[in-house]
DNA sequence: GCGGATCGTTCTCGATTCGTTCTCCTCCAG
DNA sequence: CTGGAGGAGAACGAATCGAGAACGATCCGC
């Protein structure tokens, strides 16, 4: 639903001021701003802003109004490289960033690796393809982890954990799984969506 | 239905405002900018624009002359249906949209299709994926592309165009490529892009 | 810990603006 | 003369907006 024009008002006073203090306001500072004598007035201003997911809700636990943290890059992950079978994730030596829908990824935070070899080709992840992994250090059996192996390789495969052991599995008819003690496997992730472009 | 002088006249002159301020004028503003005195003619033209599906249609919820958004946001695409070998593309009743970022997607008009069956399972396209596909009636050998079959049921296949014949290959060891004539085959897009969510 | 000041929230009331509908008018082509 | 395009103006209901009062809850200095 579109803005009135007063709420966009609001709005452009309340970026406004975050950028020159950084602080959030309160509602009776906001009505200086912008001219007005009654909070219970802005107020409803403030709550539409809220029902538009533009400002953080509060509660009554703490005051203030705060701005909802950047909603434009909120569709850009980290890429931080790539990952083969065989080598620690290559980190590419700039920050880079692209751009994932939402639905490839969960709200918890998230990065992307390009993936290298064919280890997974089964599964349908293949060399060039784009991951999301949700950064998590524990996962269920059966789902598709990025994995540190004794601190020095990291690999993208299938787990299954059983007392005692740690299997990574493959989904490629030419590689074998690999049984691992538990202290050797790190999980630094897991599989919640993939990309590819064929252009 | 051809619009009016006057109407074409209105509507060029809510593009102009929507290009200058990035917002829904009012009637009375309406108006002002088009030296009229009273809202309630404006207003039978107003609704003439509504009716060629020109102008959002706003009922008494809130206030603004809105122009109809014609993919207004460059990252979302129509979402069609789905695509599965043996049926026609499944029209979604409502017309839905979902968001592709840039890198899987061309610059040329694209559509995305969801997924049903495994007939291309062996290239990394599972059941239930998304693949976008750019809306093109050629193709190069060994592209993948979403295809009419004479006329009844719409396939996502590996094509090979030969003089004379055309070749739709699945990539699963289970099914064989089947040989049309070229007059059979409608090739209704290309793929692009493909991706796919775990969670 | 306490009490007053500050703050968020909810409510009512009124004023203005705006979309909508209606009637009446002019102009012009067929 | 008739009908359609276009405009003026009045009137009504709904959306928008603000003022103010009242009530808890939180915050802060003592």
């Amino acid at each position: 639903m579109p803005l009135t024009p007063r709420q966009q008002q609001v709005l452009d006073c309340l970026r406004q001021h975050a950028a020159d203090f950084g602080r959030a306001p309160t509602l009776d500072g906001l009505c200086r701003l912008l001219g007005l004598r009654s909070r219970g007035s802005l107020h409803k201003h403030v709550q539409a802003l809220i029902a538009e997911g533009l400002v953080e809700p509060l509660n009554g636990h703490h005051r203030g109004i705060h701005l909802v943290t950047q909603s434009t890059d909120e569709n850009t992950l980290p890429l931080l490289g790539k990952i083969a079978a065989g080598r620690p994730i290559e980190a590419l030596p700039q920050s880079d960033t692209i751009e994932i829908p939402p639905r490839l990824r969960t709200s918890r935070p998230c990065y992307v690796l390009q993936v290298t070899g064919d280890s997974m080709a089964e599964a349908g992840i293949l060399d060039g393809d784009f991951v999301v992994i949700e950064r998590r250090e524990t996962a269920r059996n059966g789902e598709i982890v990025a994995a540190l192996i004794r601190g020095e390789e990291t690999t993208l495969k299938r787990i299954v954990q059983e007392p005692g052991r740690v299997t990574l599995v493959p989904a490629n008819r030419g590689l074998s799984p690999v049984v691992y003690a538990p202290e050797e496997v790190a999980i630094q992730g897991v599989l919640v969506g993939q990309m590819r472009a064929y252009h």
